[in-house]
DNA sequence: CGACATATTGAGATCCATCAACCAATGTGG
DNA sequence: CCACATTGGTTGATGGATCTCAATATGTCG
């Protein structure tokens, strides 16, 4: 699975000075305060972040429960991908968990640099086969793990999850109660 | 969700002759016979297929136990995703329900042939993305839905889905067992 | 210190899996 | 054309995993 990763930083580290000048030429850095929002529901997502430091995390609301999709740390990259890819309005909230920059590229200029520049054509390929994959790990993990199972793969994927990110968040992003998941943790 | 297939089928519709013409020319037109196999676990999946007419499903083995991951109908495209792409050992199978038309397309003159025709490199981004929300709204399913929202669901998106296909894959692609599947199927 | 968010713990209810028996339809070999 | 196996589906009893509601504890920060 990370092989594709290794593959993206492998492709993004040999791009020539050209493509990477366009790329910062449509990127911003900015930097978002503990709680604050990067995107919320009804918004089209317009920009893709790229989180430079700090921890991030995606939710929806479901019967008025927020449902945490996605955790993003150092190096991730977050948007809303249905709103982003077809601008449309987005049904999930993207909200910054500690202070966090961020290196945000707008999704026009984004198309409009890649019919120029073809390795951002690539890259962009790559960087959504790589989210199919990780979609696909994790409808794996759904299908085939129990409660406890997804929390200790996670906390082995991830052993720094716990320090930084509230149990309520953790335990919606592994689809099961806050109790449960607290009676999980006091097991083992 | 399908505006997006629309975005596709749309696109392919305009596609110049000469697009057209070399995706011809790497493809080929096969016929599977019930319960035969497209791919098996540990093959490379070399191939992509375009289920002309006919029932397929794609599913792996976990603990000595199948679990179907998706079903295939007209005009549906299979793979095993990360065995395409990265072209290694798939853990997943493929398998033909009934006799099966298929188109299936080499992964390596794909590839050659993108580069000479940018609208299939195109075409190859819209597909991936397509099937990225698809597993976007899957999860969304487990994340959210019991097992009798989930089957009601896919009825709802799927009816022909029932007189084609052995409840035993249904109720494995729903994750729940079959016995279950049959008890929601008593009720309503 | 007080206040509000975060986490733990307990008890009961619910969903669903498992195991096992059973049934119906279909196919096959003698 | 019958005896029997095979496949696909149903039904019942039981137990385990997990949810919900509620009470309590532990933080953390003004």
């Amino acid at each position: 699975m990370n092989s594709h990763l290794d593959k993206i930083n492998d492709f993004t580290a040999r791009l020539d000075i050209e493509t990477l000048t366009a790329l910062n030429a449509i990127s911003v850095e900015k930097i978002f305060k503990k709680g604050n929002f990067l995107l919320r529901q009804d918004e089209v997502c317009k920009k893709s972040y790229w989180i430079e430091k700090g921890i991030a995390r995606k939710y929806y609301l479901n019967d008025g429960k927020e449902i945490t999709t996605e955790l993003y740390f150092d190096n991730d990259i977050a948007v809303s991908f249905d709103s982003y890819c077809l601008q449309k309005p987005s049904r999930e909230y993207i909200q910054a968990l500690t202070d966090t920059t961020i290196l945000q590229t707008d999704f026009g200029a984004f198309q409009t640099a890649k019919q120029q520049f073809p390795k951002l054509a690539k890259l962009d390929l790559m960087m959504t086969e790589y989210y199919a994959m990780w979609l696909e790990d994790r409808l794996f993990q759904f299908h085939t793990m129990d409660a406890t199972h997804r929390y200790l793969k996670l906390i082995e994927d991830h052993p720094y999850i716990i320090q930084n990110i509230p149990l309520t968040f953790i335990a919606s992003y592994l689809g099961i109660s806050l109790e449960t998941l607290s009676r999980i943790r006091a097991k083992k």
